[in-house]
DNA sequence: CGGATTTGACCGGCGC
DNA sequence: GCGCCGGTCAAATCCG
């Protein structure tokens, strides 16, 4: 305990000099952008000249916008009084003010295009993958939550349909809606037909698909029998030795221990993949539906195992599923370390960039397991000891290491020839994506939780069937106290943060009390990439399938 | 015999 | 409107 207390407060000082630096940077950037808001918002600037002193005006600005959402400055028919209207909001999309704040920001300019549908029928449970009605309740309807709502609903609803998850499959709005879900697609090694994840699946259809000669095998969650998930079993083209498995929608049951590990990962992959999309581009809209994501969003999750050398790329030619569906990949494989046909070099994957594909129409996110440093990498990966979490786990030893990205995003020269919103959005996710950030993250929540009381943070991204509604109020507490920190553009990705980062001393042991309960799995492997098949039938898929 | 798989049919979305 | 394609259904089949 002396030694947590110690590390606690030396991460709290971390955290401090972290918000210092965050505030002078904002308050450059803000000076940045002066101009362009005098120019364009003079009156609101007037209003803004209460705050003479620039950091109180960013601060009063971050507040600002923070409370405007989810109202409709473009309308501005309400509430004229209250001050709080009077923040800088843009007018027109893409303004920019500071980095923390450029994700709220579009999403608020969504909102503008799309004037949101009734937030209140739709929790931000129905909108993110682990969707869980029974979650969802008793969650006192509170600003924040009713902002987290409103950015989940511009995420998925710049059209006035409520887009939410499918994959929910709880509920008749989650029926209606008209957006694909979110992917998770896994490459790995695997001789058997299917891996075993711990899931118990049901084959339901087999389809050659184009451009595979392989079949695509389609796969049912048949621990209950309303589960909606699916999944999707392909050989690779390029490589049959590679067995990409797809996972689409969110458990709503109990799942097995062995299966929890995999099911957070791709839950908490899927997040990531949402999150990345709430900062999508206007200018990437498709008709009435958003297009997610603003691109293929690098996120480097650091080195796991360098036996096997995962490593994560996405290359578009192997997609396994239609382009339809945003889809997050997992490459747990080493082909691209040495496939050439892989564009994987190690800056390409913190880079964002498109599909080539003229016909995605929403994006890929790419995580990287791989390490450029594997020889000290002596951790075996597993899924099972906590999924996620071990990325983040051990990605505190890896010097660093996910932090490249945004080093090299500030030092790269092409930058500027992104477009500034592109930039924002991958230096929000590489800021995200840093462990110091995280752990700072993580001490200050743990400060606001109440020092370690487990329980207090409900939230598990290792059971889909919780977790959001978790999030929510694990959002909420990170919401009023690190402000300057809640960058993430929404929950899940600081579930994801929450879960994923942790310090030296939130490490396995401490973490599941520090949240709440967490799941960690028995120290098996959740899935197997043994020959052993998933379940008695798999046998009959591999012949099947090869 | 019950449950899982197979496989052709069917459906809906999307592009042309 | 048509065709393509991904995804699902369901009857037939298989298997323990």
């Amino acid at each position: 305990m002396g030694e947590v207390r110690e590390e606690n407060q030396r991460l709290k000082t971390y955290l401090d000099r972290i918000m210092k630096d965050y505030k002078t940077l904002q308050m450059q950037f803000f000076d940045i952008v002066k101009p362009d808001q005098e120019q364009q918002k003079p009156s609101e600037d007037e209003a803004m000249t209460n705050g003479n002193d620039d950091k109180q005006r960013a601060e009063e600005s971050e507040e600002l916008v923070s409370l405007s959402l989810g109202r409709s400055p473009s309308s501005q028919h309400s509430e004229k009084d209250d001050e709080k209207n009077k923040s800088p909001i843009s007018p027109r999309p893409g303004k920019l003010l500071f980095l923390e704040n450029i994700s709220k920001e579009q999403h608020l300019d969504l909102s503008l295009d799309c004037k949101l549908s009734d937030a209140s029928t739709t929790g931000l449970v129905e909108t993110l993958p682990k969707n869980n009605n029974d979650n969802s309740k008793g969650s006192p309807a509170t600003s924040f939550e009713d902002h987290q709502k409103e950015e989940a609903a511009e995420t998925w609803s710049p059209n006035k349909v409520l887009k939410t998850m499918r994959s929910g499959g709880d509920d008749e709005v989650s029926q209606q809606n008209p957006v694909k879900k979110a992917r998770v697609s896994v490459r790995a090694r695997c001789d058997a037909a299917t891996m075993n994840d711990g899931c118990q699946w049901r084959k339901y259809g087999q389809k050659i698909a184009k451009g595979n000669p392989c079949p695509r095998a389609y796969y049912r969650c048949t621990v209950a029998p309303s589960c909606p998930v699916r999944k999707q079993v392909q050989r690779c083209a390029e490589d049959m030795s590679i067995l990409i498995t797809t996972y689409e929608g969110t458990h709503n049951h109990p799942l097995p221990m062995s299966a929890t590990a995999m099911a957070s990962t791709t839950s908490a992959a899927a997040a990531m993949l949402l999150s990345g999309s709430s900062s999508s581009q206007p200018g990437q809209s498709h008709g009435t539906s958003t297009t997610i994501g603003a691109g293929l969003h690098g996120l480097n999750f650091c080195p796991l195992d360098a036996s096997r050398s995962n490593q994560f790329y996405l290359p578009s030619s192997v997609m396994p599923s239609a382009p339809a569906h945003p889809t997050i990949t997992l490459d747990l494989t080493s082909s691209n370390l040495s496939s050439a046909s892989s564009t994987s070099s190690h800056f390409n994957r913190f880079s964002s960039h498109t599909f080539p594909s003229a016909t995605s129409r929403y994006s890929s996110t790419s995580l990287s397991f791989s390490s450029p440093d594997q020889s000290d990498n002596n951790l075996p990966m597993s899924w099972a000891n906590n999924g996620l979490l071990n990325y983040a786990t051990q990605l505190q030893n890896k010097n660093h290491t996910a932090y490249q990205p945004y080093l090299q995003m500030k030092n790269n020269p092409s930058l500027p020839q992104q477009s500034l919103p592109d930039n924002i959005a991958a230096a929000t996710k590489a800021i995200t994506a840093d462990p110091n950030f995280q752990s700072a993250l993580v001490v200050a929540l743990k400060s606001i939780i109440g020092n370690g009381s487990s329980g207090a943070v409900p939230a598990t991204i290792g059971d889909h069937s919780h977790g959001v509604g978790d999030s929510n109020s694990f959002g909420h507490k990170l919401r009023w106290s690190t402000e300057p920190f809640s960058t993430a553009s929404s929950l899940l990705p600081q579930t994801l943060q929450a879960n994923g980062c942790s310090s030296s001393f939130l490490n396995r042991s401490s973490l599941s009390s520090q949240l709440g309960s967490f799941v960690i799995p028995p120290p098996s492997l959740p899935f197997s990439l043994s020959k052993r098949p998933a379940s008695p039938n798999d046998n009959r898929d591999r012949t099947n399938l090869l």
